[in-house]
DNA sequence: CATTTGACGCCAA
DNA sequence: TTTGGCGCCAAAT
């Protein structure tokens, strides 16, 4: 049984390039149609560059938080196609 | 074990 | 359109 962190990081780590998913996206997606703020709280404890949560955006498409720093973050998602 | 905190999301004013 | 308030969850302390 995976914990609600270990899907979210399967979860996000599954998020192809180029797209983005939303915090509630992601947390219903990981069992919990209302846990977007958990999703938020675990990916801010999970610092592995090598979970792409730069994909993972607010519902309106706004840029929430990075472990990586915002802006990185920002330039990156321009730079996989993401634009808004 | 109980309380606090925060990278959310939706609705009402 | 912008601001404020409420509900929800999991992790950290």
């Amino acid at each position: 049984m995976l914990t609600f962190k270990q899907k979210v990081f399967a979860i996000v780590a599954k998020i192809p390039k180029g797209k983005t998913m939303t915090y509630g996206d992601v947390a219903k997606r990981a069992g919990n149609q209302y846990a977007g703020r958990a999703v938020g709280a675990v990916l801010h404890t999970n610092f592995d560059p090598q979970i792409p949560c730069h994909r993972v955006i607010g519902k309106d498409g706004s840029l929430r938080g990075y472990n990586r720093g915002l802006a990185n973050k920002k330039r990156i998602l321009i730079n996989e196609g993401v634009i808004m």
